[in-house]
Order: C-alpha cells, then structure tokens, then sequence
DNA sequence: CGGACAATTGATCTACCTCAAAATTGGTGG
DNA sequence: CCACCAATTTTGAGGTAGATCAATTGTCCG
C-alpha cells in the first residue's frame, strides 16, 4: 500500500492523542511536517549503530525492531515497534546512535528531518512534551525489560513478552481478543530475551503444553489471559497507558 | 554539610552545560526555582514505585539507586546515580512511578516541583531539550545495562559495569587515575548486574586475581584499563559525552 | 522440484544458583 | 579502648537452568 504523508502523519498524531488531545493548531504544524516516504524489506537496517543521523523516522506500516550488537556475532533486541512510533526519536537530541534500528517484516517509515522537528518542539512545547513522553515510556519498557533479563528466568520472560506485546497491540487496534500476528523467528526471540535459540524453542513448547501460550508460524494465542498474566509476573503500570486494564 | 538553594541549583547547571552552553537568562531562570532540600539516609526509598509524585529529585550530593521488585523478595537495580543527575526526571510527564528510587548512601537532594519545572520548559525550550536530552542517556544507558544482562557473562558484566562508573565518575570530578569511591555491597551489585551475591563474590576474586580490577571495601581501582576495557567489551559511546575518551 | 531458512530433537556440558556455615569488618555503647 | 553485634564477605559442596553442538525435519517459495 502507498501512503501520502498525511496518512502517515496521522498516525503520529493519533498516538499523541491516545494521552491528551492537540489543539487544532499543533495538529496542523504536524500535518504540515516535510516527510519522506520510504519502503523498507524485512531485515533492512534503517539506521546503523555509529551512524549520525538528520532525520527520524516514523513507523508508517509494519515492524521495526532496535538491536546491539556484541563481539563475536551475538546481540541483543531492545524493543519492538509498530505503527505510530518514532523508534529512533532519541537521535533528536543525542548525536550518533548507540544501536542499530532495523525492519524486522516489510515497513513502510516516514522520515522526518532533525530541522523540522526542532523548529516545530521550540514552537509548539505541548508536542515537544507528548514526544518527550514518548521516549520516557520507551525507556519505562527498557527498564521492565531490564528486570525480566536479570530476574526473570526463561518461562516467565517468554510469557511476559507476550502479555506486553498483546496490551500493546490492542491499544492501537493489531489485536484482539487475546490473539496477535507477531513476525518474529525463535531466533529473534532468542536475541530479545537473551537465550539461545534451542531454548527459546523448548520454552514455547512447554508454554504450549501448559496451555498457557500458543506461539507459532508468527501468531500468538493465549488461551487463558489471567494464568499467563500470573506466570508472567506481568503489570502493566509501566507502559504508562491512559487506559489501565 | 549543608547546600543552599543555589548551590543545590549550580550542580545541575553544571551538568546541563557540559553539553552546551545556557543564555544568561536561561541560567537565571534555573537558579530561580524553588527547591526544597533535604537529606536521606542511606538505604532510604525516596519515591517508590505505584506513587503519584508531583516533584523531581535532583541529587547534590552522596548516591542514590533505582530499582524494580519481583515477585519472591527478588529486585533489579537500574541505575546508580551521583550529583547533579535527576534520577525520577520521567516523573515529569510519567503520572505514576514504575520503579523505586532509593538512597545508596547517605544523600543530600533538592526537590523541584513540577509545576515549575512545567513553566521552565514551556519558557524555556533549549533547558527543555537539554533537560530531555539527560533522560535520552538515561535510557542509552539502559540499552547498554539491557545488553550487558542478556548477552555479558558475569565477568565481562561486572567490568563493564567498572568502566562505565568510572567514565561517568571522572567527567563529573569524582575519580582520578583510575580509582573511586562506589559505595555498593556486594549484594546491590548482584541485583544490579542479575546475579547472586555468592557468584559476585566470585566473580570479583577471578577479575582481582587476573590483575583486573580491585574491588574491595567499596573502593574500586583498575590497574590495567585497556586491558579492562577489552575484557568488558566497553565502548563509551552510549555515554553520549561531549569529549569522546 | 530444489534450496534456504526455520523449527525441532537429542546428548552433553557449564556458568551460575542454592544452601549453609565460617570468617571478616565496621560501627556502637560501655 | 575494648567487646560485641550486625552486616558483609568468603568458602565449600552440590544442583540446575540454560548453553553448545550436531543432526533431522518441516515449510515456504520461486
């Protein structure tokens, strides 16, 4: 699908709006934002660790993920992203990258240039603060995620994951009713929850054989929503959403 | 010892101007917020996490830690903070606590209202970036601590974790030739890096018997830095400082 | 149909954990 | 200044979650 750029911009501002809503004019310096639309195939990397960049980008369509990479070809995921967020927003104000951002399915991005973003933040502080709110959930994520890599073990890191993946997704409507499409391989799994891919795999299949998540071909079950949300130990305080659920 | 306001005040100015230089006006009007300084214990929680706080902390003088509980008396330490850091600056537009903030030593601090810090921004939109710009380092080092938990082993974690007090200790003048004061026990360092205080223990003798590192009686040295240095796989870029060491 | 990638299985290994006790250290009151 | 207490650090002896290595079996497409 082709997108215009007010399309695009649109959902920028529908995820702003999901905390207060925009006087008429903010929504208009929004909407006037130059973008640049662009096609990314799964496994791109958008923007590369070291590099200095002018520009952010906005996820249009499809998923996006954060990645570091350590010496001898391992690495670890940082976030997931999906339409309406600016995964790569800290560039705005921090000057080279510290990780890679890379297409994990098929994106469509809108990049924005540093300029344009600048002069609208120092004209308009109410989007200046809804973005900056925006980095500060990402971070409030990297912390939880922090927590389930030192103190979760494999089950309930998994199972966790799920359970902020499914809030996520049905807060901006990807899903429903305790089901989700997720195009991730064991392998990226692996890289996200800090194991190795023969046990991500074993942990799914006793995830599985408990009833309590069903993942596979890149689809997400879960059957039953408050045992997994147990198993877990998940709380959704720290996604900072409008609507606790 | 005790701090004035603006002695209170002049440590954050003195952070927020190693990136870049404040207006004359800019620093006025920073020097002009009412704070309210008081003093902590060490081992004190000063917000905690499910709280609703309606004021920031900033840290003049001693430590302070943050951390996340789970289940079962088990806790992540996120972050270690010394002077002139915000350590709950995301309360600033995060309505609820996600994590605890806590004193590691005994600590001296001046609360800034958010109202007021609300009116700086919006007056000020260059203290508002910059004031953004340390809680993007906040999470670069997250992104750092994320990958250093999923992908370091526990020897290359615990030197990492040397190297980048030390970097963030020398830039703000409380370490020299290769030696500081980190007031941790053991302990809060295995909730800090995810292990257990027994394996930490180990872990500290290999780095000490290899000629290392030597932390004892919360005093770390590093004899050999590049050697360190390799060891932990340390590259400071994600400390995101102006003179690149 | 063939090729590449992804999921699965089995067997073995190891980094780190658990439990429990002993040795040090530092701070405090007498 | 010393004795004592409580908090730390250290040591020892197993145990286990998760890693490693190496096939094998799907599965998706061009």
């Amino acid at each position: 699908m082709n997108y215009s750029a007010q399309q695009a911009l649109q959902t920028l501002i529908t995820k702003l709006e999901s905390d207060s809503t925009l006087g008429e004019e903010e929504r208009a310096a929004l909407l006037r934002l130059p973008v640049h639309i662009r096609q990314h195939k799964a496994g791109e990397d958008i923007v590369r660790e070291r590099d200095v960049s002018g520009q952010c980008c906005l996820l249009v369509a499809g998923w996006l993920y954060r990645y570091k990479s350590v010496g001898s070809g391992k690495r670890q995921i940082l976030s997931f992203h999906v339409a309406g967020e600016m995964p790569d927003l800290q560039s705005l104000h921090l000057r080279v990258m510290d990780h890679t951002l890379a297409a994990l399915s098929a994106a469509t991005v809108a990049m924005i240039a540093h300029t344009e973003l600048r002069h609208l933040t120092e004209r308009h502080p109410r989007v200046a603060s809804l973005l900056w709110r925006e980095t500060l959930i990402d971070a409030a994520i990297f912390r939880e995620w922090m927590t389930n890599l030192g103190r979760r073990e494999a089950l309930a890191h998994a199972a966790h994951l799920a359970c902020e993946m499914y809030v996520r997704l049905e807060a901006v409507g990807l899903a429903r009713e305790h089901r989700f499409h997720f195009p991730v391989t064991q392998e990226n799994l692996a890289d996200a929850l800090g194991n190795t891919g023969v046990h991500v795999n074993r942990t799914l299949q006793s995830l599985r054989a408990s009833g309590l998540l069903v993942w596979q071909n890149r689809e997400v079950a879960i059957p039953d929503w408050n045992k997994l949300v147990e198993v877990a130990g998940f709380d959704p305080t720290y996604l900072h959403m409008k609507t606790p659920r």
